[in-house]
RNA sequence: GGGCCUGUAGCUCAAUUGGUUAGAGCAGAGCGCUCAUAACGCUUUGGUUGGGGGUUCGAGUCCCUCCGGGCCUACCA
């Protein structure tokens, strides 16, 4: 038995995430701790919203509430939707709970310490009609270069060309439209990452199974132009981390507070003591997953996200970690995602294009999306979602392969034998041979498993249920029952131990569906099928069942058509 | 501009890292079965691996070039 730590993504707190977000990290880490924890290792999931920086500060203001306001109620909102999909976080915390405050304060004072803050005068836009200083995307104007007039401060969207945001003509803040602006001098601390540079290059080089993916960009902003560039880590915010290095305050940073993307990844450690916190557990419990001088030496640390989170977990949360010079467990596996686009374009929070969490609940059971997402995961490319293909999927797949076996195996027995496996005959060269085929493809099914290649892994779980339809017909216990009913019984009592194999194996996938199975079987016995011969005897002669309702009902081409529609635009 | 990824059957994707005749699923066609959600099974059509050139005994895989798609480029997160 091993020790797994997962941590996926932390999702933004500013609104509820599409599916592309949601296949990009929160939903194959669920599969992978799903797995995990099935194979009988001890795992702790986490996950928490992402609460502090400016478009939370903006969306909050939008609404009129307070911002703290805002982030408790969104963040239920996303914990909602999380449970609805079948999350199974051990803990769902919060960047801005006391615990994440006090740790990422602890790793300043950590870095400061160790000589790896240097505190930077730069010049920024301040708004007085917005009452704050605006990041530079926050400007717009009149690109000098191409007399585009939404350019941003950072980069003309028309001509691409990078610019600063007093390279701009009429400049105005992106948020209120007021022409108020100054220049104004401000203090900020920056981390030397610069200084660790080879640290982490050398640390990037000894992962070589990791995702291409992952490593490449990681590389890529490790070489580029002159490498590893110092990063701001303070903001003029209000809402977030106050600056201290410690318990300490830190002259002249008064009233600053710490950049998002600083905290964010150390809630991964925090939402862990949350944890601990919200489970009368004592420090000791969650430090044994994360200080390698308290018993996470013995832990595997996999992390989930999409490719645009892949630079802060490659190379800012690790040189936090890095250069605090104290025990914190690194990660082990970073496997990243690309992008799920909708329909010939990208999901688009801002547009309302795509389907989001709460609409897909409303429109089907979380084990649809499931199936889906995940066997379409874009692993190796940006993938795509359309409506056909998920009708298509979903019918075949889960309705038809799967639900359908289901079906035809228990109704069969009801009419035939009654509720109760049936006693009676033996096992012939058929059953042998299900048996034997059976067996290395679950041996795949799991290889997938550990190494996550998700496609790959639905795709054998898929041809384990075909398997079983294969089986049906060649068997033919309908034909069977005429002549021989003794032989009819062996094979239907195959085929109803079949029934709860595939429950406990589809379980990461289809959590719902599995759990369904396993009650029509009346069976708890969900261990995994180590000894596949064994596996299909666990429902001995006699043990009742019941038929359940339609495991997958089909989606028509009218609602399909009408989704195609609804969702095609903007967002109600 | 620079960098990375990508292009394989009508569609969605594989191909043990350079090895024999490029494979699956869906869709299409034909046959079979009748237990089942008109479900299932079997057979089958379909590819100049984006174009061109090169290296090699051998290239989907490596190199060059052109074309197409996508992402990133550090103050959104």
């Amino acid at each position: 038995m091993a020790r797994i730590l997962i941590t996926s993504a932390l999702p933004y707190i500013n609104g509820i995430k599409h599916l592309g977000n949601l296949v990009g990290s929160q939903l194959p880490a669920d599969l992978y701790a799903r797995y995990m924890r099935q194979r009988g290792h001890e795992v702790m999931f986490i996950c928490a919203t992402d609460e502090h920086g400016t478009p939370a500060e903006l969306a909050a203001a939008k609404t009129g509430e307070d911002v703290a306001e805002y982030c408790a109620r969104m963040h239920d909102v996303q914990a909602e939707l999380a449970e609805g999909f079948r999350l199974s976080f051990d803990h769902y915390g919060r960047s801005s709970s006391a615990r994440n405050h006090a740790l990422t304060q602890h790793f300043a004072g950590k870095l400061a310490e160790n000589g790896l803050i240097e505190e930077v005068s730069e010049k920024q836009v301040y708004s007085h009609a917005d009452g704050r200083f605006l990041p530079d995307r926050y400007i717009e104007g009149t690109c000098p270069n191409c007399g585009y007039d939404k350019a941003r401060g950072d980069q003309c969207e028309n001509c691409t060309k990078q610019l600063d945001p007093t390279d701009l003509i009429n400049p105005r803040s992106a948020i209120s439209g007021s022409t108020d602006l100054e220049v104004r001098e401000t203090k900020h601390l920056y981390l030397r990452q610069s200084l660790l540079k080879d640290e982490i290059d050398r640390w990037i080089d000894s992962q070589t199974d990791w995702p291409i993916l992952t490593t490449s960009i990681a590389r890529k902003w490790l070489h580029d132009g002159d490498g590893l560039q110092d990063r701001g880590i303070t903001r003029d915010l209000k809402w977030g981390v106050p600056v201290k290095k410690g318990d300490a305050d830190w002259p002249g940073m008064e009233g600053k507070v710490f950049y998002v993307w600083f905290d964010a990844p150390i809630e991964y450690i925090a939402a862990t003591a949350e944890w601990a916190d919200a489970n009368g557990k004592s420090d000791a419990d969650w430090e044994r997953w994360w200080r390698t001088d308290k018993g996470g030496n013995d832990v595997r640390y996999v992390q989930f996200m999409g490719k645009d989170n892949v630079p802060f977990h490659t190379l800012s949360f690790p040189a936090t970690i890095m250069g605090s010079r104290e025990p914190w467990k690194l990660v082990d596996y970073i496997k990243s995602f690309n992008y799920l686009n909708y329909d010939g374009g990208q999901f688009s929070t801002s547009q309302g294009r795509g389907v989001f969490m709460d609409q897909a609940l409303e429109i089907l059971p979380a084990d649809y999306w499931r199936w889906w997402l995940l066997s379409h995961a874009p692993e190796n490319s940006d993938s795509e979602f359309t409506w056909e293909n998920f009708q298509a999927s979903v019918n075949k797949d889960l309705a038809d392969v799967l639900g359908n076996f289901v079906s035809r195996v228990t109704k069969f027995c009801r009419s035939k034998f009654g509720e109760a496996v049936p006693a009676g005959g033996t096992f012939g060269p058929a059953e042998e041979a299900l048996i034997a085929d059976l067996t290395p493809r679950i041996r795949a099914y799991e290889a997938h498993m550990e190494a996550m290649e998700i496609r790959k892994a639905a795709g054998e779980l898929r041809a384990i249920w075909v398997a079983g339809n294969e089986y049906l017909q060649s068997a033919a216990p309908w034909s069977a029952f005429k002549t021989d009913p003794e032989t009819a019984a062996a094979q239907i009592r195959l085929a109803l131990n079949l029934i709860r194999l595939y429950a406990v194996l589809s379980r990461p996938f289809i959590p719902d569906a599995a759990a369904s199975m396993l009650a029509a079987m009346q069976t708890r016995d969900d261990s995994w099928p180590d000894d596949v011969p064994a596996a299909l005897a666990a429902l001995p002669s006699g043990h009742a069942f019941t038929v359940p309702d339609v495991l997958f009902r089909k989606i028509t081409d009218e609602e399909r058509e009408g989704w195609q529609e609804k969702f095609a635009g903007a967002r109600v």
